[in-house]
DNA sequence: GTGAAAGCGCTAACAT
DNA sequence: ATGTTAGCGCTTTCAC
């Protein structure tokens, strides 16, 4: 039976065929710009799509072609700065390239890391991009790799030969934090980390202390890992300094971490730097109003983003070869908070790298 | 030509078809849990699927059907916690309902808001939760409305008729934000906001205005508006205290207008609460670790999700009849930023509403 | 230059 | 209980 015209079903490439007085096929063809249709044609075709507000459906076209212009995005979360701003680039340079980009957290859980992203494998995605909540080896990750999706590993990764990864340079940065540190006198360290996120947080660890190891072959780095929450490390922290400890300058891995230092400073009436030095991993907006304004180490968000895309859609573009990895340097803004150990003034703001 | 089995190519229906014996419409069937399958036919349906590793493709199944089981969320920021958090629960309320969301970033512009939006209405979404840039009556709510979309608008809208609208009680918290500071012998105000964001700007405005009026009607309330992007009020705000101004509280309707306020008291090392006071619209995790901690209103984002989603189930349901406006109230948080005027002790750190 | 026909992966009537 | 057929909206040969 024909359809009513007041039927409120959005017009069809049929619709604006039998309008224009032509098949499907043609306005098929004028709609990707085909030049060999005859311009009476063209020009009746448009007239028929303007005149029902005709919009192809990416999706049904997507299914004909047999292939989907969609990649997909799994963060651990989008409440942060970091992951918030990812996201965004990563959604500007997909649709840059004629991709729309479907986001999806994983909240941190890597058993709904996989339910996501087992949905982008039903959704056929072209590619897509990951930040495991992890590390490499998490059942996300082999997940990809036993369906054979195409796909990129960032942020919490170290090297796999199953996949491009790109992350940030987090030893790099940490032995720049730590020759600031200890050029200012600190010998004493504390440093915190969330032992969960085990790739990047073992990056970091160990480029800091390698480098104190070489500056300052006397100094002591104490280190606090909480497995996988942040209040266990709350606790930790509060009876590391019940303990009497006194170091001079704290280094946290990752950016709730340092929330948590912050909050135990307060609780102990201790400020910034007089007291003790604090440098942070991830930059906030509100680090550099706060008094004092907190030092931080800043990722390349684009760079990585950029870094990201690009071999996504390499490989998506069918190249093949070993899989690479990239890291991307960070830059490490100095702050009121770090100063020379005992109370002395501190450094100034300059940025370092 | 028939498909060699190394190929790559995903196992449709038919594959699982055939490996099973039976025809696509019974693997459907099975699929789908309908019960008059020949059991024994089931058991060969799940073996081959298991075999096969066969997952249904939603999107095709989708087409099928002429429906989309998806979400649309668009928002001005993925960097916020407000909108981070915004986009966490909608996409878990979807989900639970087995939709998927898809989010996308206005990036604070009207434009792509539109483009976003159209892009949304090409996918054929079942329904859309917008949060505008500006207020009700962008141009992309108008392209919902032309288009007969259905969707939700969130966050940064007042009254329309054309569709459900959730927000927080945004006038509600600043009469909240006024009562707590005259209580305190407040009675020289400035307010700040971003004029663009005209809706909702306004009513917290209004709202605080009509609190200190009825509470204290020798009151002075100066605000400082810019139009559309925060170097301006920053400007402003600097002549503003270059001036000689010193009101004795201040309340930023804003969450990057609050760091705009506190860069602006460091430049001029006043501190809160002894300087002066400040409140800030929206909550985030570093105003309690801070020295002093930042006072603030915090918008029921859990609430305004799951209102937004249920009403918008509901139109996708098909209910009819006039759109409805609903406001979540929100709670302050009074922390050590805030005191009596004058140096006075602060009023501790009691969470009201 | 154009359109008929086939088909992407799936579901839903409708025979059987 | 099952298979055949038709078709969602689109693209792509391939005759004409």
């Amino acid at each position: 039976m024909a359809r009513s015209v007041a039927e409120k079903r959005r017009a069809s490439i049929h619709d604006v065929a039998s309008r224009a007085g032509v098949s499907a096929a043609t306005v098929s063809k004028v709609m990707q710009g085909v030049s060999t249709v005859r311009p009476e044609n063209v020009q009746r075709v448009y007239e028929a799509v303007n005149l029902l507000g005709y919009r192809a459906d990416p999706l049904a076209s997507d299914l004909r072609r047999a292939r989907r212009r969609i990649i997909g995005a799994v963060v651990p979360e989008f409440e942060s700065e970091f992951f918030g701003s990812m996201v965004t680039e990563l959604e500007r340079l997909a649709e840059q390239r004629g991709y729309a980009l479907v986001a999806a957290s994983s909240r941190e859980s890597e058993e709904r890391e996989r339910e996501v992203l087992a949905r982008m494998h039903d959704w056929r995605v072209a590619g897509v991009v990951l930040a495991p909540v992890r590390n490499e080896h998490g059942p996300a990750a082999e997940f990809m790799r036993a369906q054979r999706m195409t796909g990129v590993l960032i942020d919490r990764v170290n090297a796999t030969d199953a996949f491009d990864i790109v992350s940030s340079d987090g030893a790099g940065a940490s032995a720049l934090v730590a020759r600031e540190l200890v050029g200012l006198g600190h010998r004493h360290f504390l440093v915190i980390g969330l032992g969960e996120q085990a790739a990047t947080v073992r990056n970091r660890l160990e480029g800091f202390r390698a480098a104190v190891a070489e500056l300052a072959p006397d100094a002591r780095v104490d280190v606090i890992l909480a497995e996988s929450d942040v209040e266990p490390l709350r606790g930790a922290l509060r009876d590391y300094f019940a303990k009497g400890e006194r170091p001079t300058a704290v280094y946290s891995l990752f950016s709730r971490g340092t929330l948590v230092v912050l909050s135990e400073f307060r609780r102990r009436g201790w400020h910034c730097p007089n007291d003790i030095s604090l440098v942070g991993f991830d930059d906030a907006e509100w680090m550099q109003v706060t008094w004092p304004t907190i030092a931080a180490v800043v990722q390349p968000v684009r760079q990585i983003a950029g870094q990201a895309m690009e071999r996504l859609f390499r490989r998506i573009e069918g190249e093949e070869g070993p899989s690479e990895a990239r890291l991307e340097p960070c830059r490490l803004l100095m702050r009121e908070s770090v100063g020379a150990p005992g109370g002395g003034p501190h450094s100034g703001g300059g940025a370092r790298r």
